[in-house]
DNA sequence: GATGAATGAGTGTTCATTCAT
DNA sequence: GATGAATGAACACTCATTCAT
C-alpha cells in the first residue's frame, strides 16, 4: 500500500507556523529558515511540501480565507419567524470581530499583498462578496416582511460591512475607548437606525 | 566653513521613492539597494542621509503621519454660521479619501508595522486621536446648537471615524460598485441619520 | 534518515584555510569570503557550518590551544632514574620551539585577542597554567632527589617558561644571531645554572 | 604669513586616538570612522593629514617605536665607578616594563604587522638591535672590569633581553602569581647568576 | 519522509577614499 | 582647515532553493 502521505498532516502545520511568525516578526520577516527552526524542523522540508515560498504564501492566504468565509455569517434560515431571524442577524453582525478567526496584522498584511497580486486579490474579493451578497439576502428579506425599510440592499449591505470593517480596525488604534458591549449595543443601534431611515 | 548639506534635499528624495517602491513591491520588497537603483545613486548613500534602515522607516512613517495630519479635517472656524459650519463638516467628512494623500497600500503597511513595534503604534493613536478630538469638537459645536442631538460626541466621532475608514478599505475590495458621487451622498445621510438619532 | 553531516571533515578544513589566511593576510584581513575563495566553495558554506564568523574564529583558538597543550611537555614517568629524567626534561625544554606547531604570527593575534575577550583569555591562562603546573612538578622532583636545588619551584617554572616564551619572540626578531644547536645549548645551561643556584 | 599648518597638532592627536581605539577594539576594529568619531571630527579630516590610511598604520608604528627607543635603557656613562655603573643596569633592567610605554596589545598587534609587512620589521628588528647593543656594551664594560664574566656579551645581552620580553609578556598570561618587587628582585638574581656563571 | 550539503543572489552596513565647497 | 557628498568594494550574514542521501 506504499507510505501513506503525510502532506494533510504537514501543510496546515507549516502553515499554522507560518501564521505564528508573521505575527511575530511581520510578512518581511517570516522566513522559511524561521518558521523551520519554529518547527524544529530543517528548512528544505517546508520547501518538500510546498515547493516554493510562494506556494506557501498562496496556501497562507487560500487558509485564511477559507476560515472567515465559514466563520462570518452563519445560516439564519432556520428562523422562520422574520423579526426573529432579523433580531438574529443583527446580533451577530454586532459581535462580529473580524479579529475573532484571523489575527489582524496577518489579515492586513495578506490583504495589502492582494493589492499587488491579482490572484491574491480575487480572493480578497470574492471573500467580502460572499458575505456582501448573504447579508443582502438578509436585508432583503426583512425588508420584504416589514421590519426595516431598504430600497438598495446592495448599497446598504456594503456600507454595513464597510462599518463592520472599519470599526474592527479602529478598535486596534483606540483600544481603550469601549467595551466589547458597548460597541455591540452601539452598532446595533446605528445599523438599525440607518435601515430603518430612507438612507438606502 | 566645510560644504552645505544636502540633506533637506535627500532625505525627502529618498523618502519619496522608497514609497515608491513599497508601491511596486510590497514593504518587504523595499530593499535599500531597490531604493537607491531607482535613483540612480549608490546604495551607501542612502545610509549616508539615514544611517540605519530602520531609521528610513521611521522617516517614512513620520512623513506619512504628518502628511495625513496636516490634511485631514482642516479648520471649520471661520463659518460663523452653525448651520453652514456643519454642512461644510458634513461635506469634507463625506469627500474624505484616505488615499488622496497617502497610498492604500503603503498605509496598511506601516499600520501593520505599529502593531509590533510600540512608537510607530504611539504615532498612529496620535494621528487617530488629533483627528477624533477635531472631529468631536464639530460635533459637540453642532449639537449645542441643536443641529444635531448627540449626548455622546466621543463615542460619536469613533463611530463616524470607523465608518470612513472602513468605507475607504472597502473601496479597494469592490471597487465597481459605486461612484465616487453616490458614496459621497450615501455617508453624508448615514452620517447626519445617526447623529440626529439617538444612537449617541 | 537524511543525509550524513561532514561537519567533522568540513570544520577542520575550514579551521585551516582560515589559519593560513592569518598567516598571509593578518587577522584583519581574513573574511570569510577570502577563505572561502580559497577553498573554492561559497562564502555560505562557511556560515551554514559556523553559524558566525565569531564561531569560526572561537573554533580556530580552539584548536590552537589544543594543537599547542598536546604537543607541549609530554609525560616524563617513564624514566625511573631521576638524573635521567631531568635530562629528559631539559632536553625537550632547550628545543621547545612554541611555533613548531602552531604560526608565530596567528599565535600572538589570537593571543591579543584574548586581551579583550575573557573567555579567549582564560583558554590562553589555563594553557600557560598546565604547562607551568606540569614543569613544577619536574622541577619538584628534580629537587626531591637533590639533582637541582629549588625551595620555590612555581617561581621557578614560570621564570623558564618566561625565558622560553621570550627566547622564541626574540627568535623573529634577529633570527641571523645563532642556530637552533647554539640557542639549544644556551637555553640548557641557563636553566640548569639558575635551578641549581639560589635564585629560587 | 599665510595659515599655520595644524600637522604637527593634528597628527599625533589622531595617533593617539587610534592607539585608543586600538586597545579597545583591536587592530582590525579600528577604522577611521571609529577614530573620527572618537575625535568629533570629520573622517575626511584623517585622510586630509595621511591621505592612506596605511599611511596612518605606518605614522603609529614610527610614533610607538620612536617611545620605546627613547625610554629604553638610558645612559649609564654618568656613572665612574663599575660596580655602580653595573648596578644601575641591573636596576633599570629589573624594573623594565615594556608596557609602561606602549600598550601590550596595540605592540603585539603591530608586531604581527612586522611579520608581513618588510618595512615594519625593518623598525622592529632596528629596535631591539638598538637595545641589545646597548646591554652588550653595558656588560662588556662590567666584563673587562671583572664585575661579571662573559665572553660572549651578544648572545648575554640576546638571551636578557629574551627573558625580560618573556617576562613581561608571561605577566599578561599569569597575573596574580607575583608582585612587582618580587619579579624585580628575581629578574636581578636570575640575571646576576648567569652573568656571573660560566653560561657565556 | 526528512536531513544536510551546497549554491548564488541578495540583505543592511562599513570601509577607505575622492572630490566639491 | 574642515565638512559633507558621493562612490564602489567589501563585510558578515540571510534568503530561497536544489540536490544527494
Amino acid at each position: 500500500m506504499g507510505r501513506k502521505s503525510k502532506a494533510n498532516v504537514r501543510r496546515p502545520e507549516i502553515l499554522s507556523h507560518f501564521y505564528d511568525v508573521i505575527i511575530e516578526e511581520g510578512f518581511e520577516g517570516a522566513s522559511i529558515a524561521k518558521i523551520a527552526k519554529r518547527m524544529k524542523v530543517n528548512p528544505s522540508l517546508l520547501i518538500h511540501y510546498f515547493s516554493t515560498k510562494e506556494a506557501m504564501v498562496s496556501g497562507l492566504i487560500e487558509y485564511i480565507i477559507a476560515t472567515y468565509s465559514n466563520q462570518l455569517l452563519p445560516d439564519f434560515s432556520r428562523e422562520n419567524d422574520p423579526a426573529m431571524r432579523w433580531e438574529d442577524v443583527l446580533e451577530v453582525i454586532s459581535r462580529l470581530n473580524w479579529d475573532m478567526f484571523v489575527n489582524h496584522a496577518v489579515y492586513y498584511n495578506c490583504y495589502t499583498l492582494g493589492l499587488r497580486d491579482p490572484e491574491v486579490r480575487r480572493q480578497f474579493v470574492a471573500l467580502y462578496e460572499t458575505l456582501a451578497s448573504r447579508l443582502m439576502l438578509e436585508i432583503e428579506f426583512a425588508s420584504q416582511n416589514g421590519i426595516i425599510s431598504v430600497r438598495d440592499p446592495q448599497k446598504a449591505s456594503d456600507m454595513i460591512i464597510s462599518l463592520l470593517e472599519g470599526a474592527n480596525f479602529y478598535q486596534y488604534v483606540r483600544p481603550q475607548e469601549w467595551t466589547l458591549e458597548q460597541r455591540r449595543e452601539l452598532i446595533r443601534s446605528i445599523v438599525s437606525t440607518i435601515l430603518k431611515s430612507d438612507c438606502f
